[in-house]
DNA sequence: CTCATGTCAGCTGAACTGAGATAC
DNA sequence: CGTATCTCAGTTAAGCTGACATGA
């Protein structure tokens, strides 16, 4: 049983999930905090829709956290003059800060969940996530057909 | 983002954890119901409080999961003449078929999770998966006497 | 008295669904 | 008209906590 890949994979991602959880609130922030305003910095502004198809989340959630991040003031909503129903999200410079900041704690994240493996261990079991993730994917982003 | 081990874990193990609850509900059946059974077949009989530690479950859900599985006929709970505060649960007969079913849907999952993996890499992954989870395991919880 | 066991009730974070108002 | 966006309310599954009665 522990020798089944669906539950090795359950296991240690509950604690990863734990390590980020705590990891974070160490910061008095949230993991989905640090997601969004990495991708609005490395992909540009967005509207809300966007910005959940980008990260994977709900739009329902994405209210919320866009909610905790804007008034806090690290992003901010501007209506698009293109099309009115949407938001514009934009990091500010206090947001930038906060993602430096974040992405310091995330990577101590990772160092403490990789603690065990060494630096080709973790190229390798990164590389076989991502194979696995990438195959999974609903709408098979990979430009390349199976072989 | 997306080369962030600890974002591939969760990704990869809500994808497994779809597949799993998909793959036991085609068969009527729960993933918990699956890795009890085969806990008490490789392990034999265990007090309740016993097989929560075993399986990692915890006791207040292990209550609504062993209910399932006796109204179902596949375990039997029978007072422990040594201490009349336990149940022993043993698995039935009909337990032992259905836990050979749930074995090979199980591996049909597996399949379908690695698919896109080598044995090598399916090898490679299962080892660094166990690395993480033993290095992670709560180890000096509870040194129980044993009995 | 202290501790373990089995049971039940309820909490919490995350992922999701549905409905509604507005705009395209 | 049908569809997309944003918001809010509510649901579900899973992991966990707390309380309690019983018994070692």
């Amino acid at each position: 049983m522990e020798r089944l890949p669906s539950w090795l994979l359950t296991q240690t991602a509950a604690h990863a999930s734990r390590l980020v959880g705590d990891g974070f609130a160490a910061v008095g922030a949230r993991g989905y905090h640090y997601r969004l305003l990495t991708s609005l910095i490395t992909d540009g502004p967005a509207s809300q829709a966007d910005l959940g198809r980008r990260t994977g989340y709900h739009l329902s959630d994405l209210v919320a956290a866009l909610n905790e991040l804007e008034k806090s003031g690290y992003i901010r909503r501007a209506p698009d003059p293109a099309d009115r129903r949407r938001n514009v999200i934009t990091v500010t410079e206090e947001g930038r800060t906060r993602a430096a900041e974040l992405a310091t704690q995330a990577a101590a994240i990772q160092e403490q969940l990789l603690a065990p493996l060494t630096d080709a261990e973790r190229r390798q079991l990164t590389g076989l996530l991502t194979k696995l993730y990438l195959h999974h994917q609903p709408q098979g982003l990979s430009p390349l057909p199976k072989m």
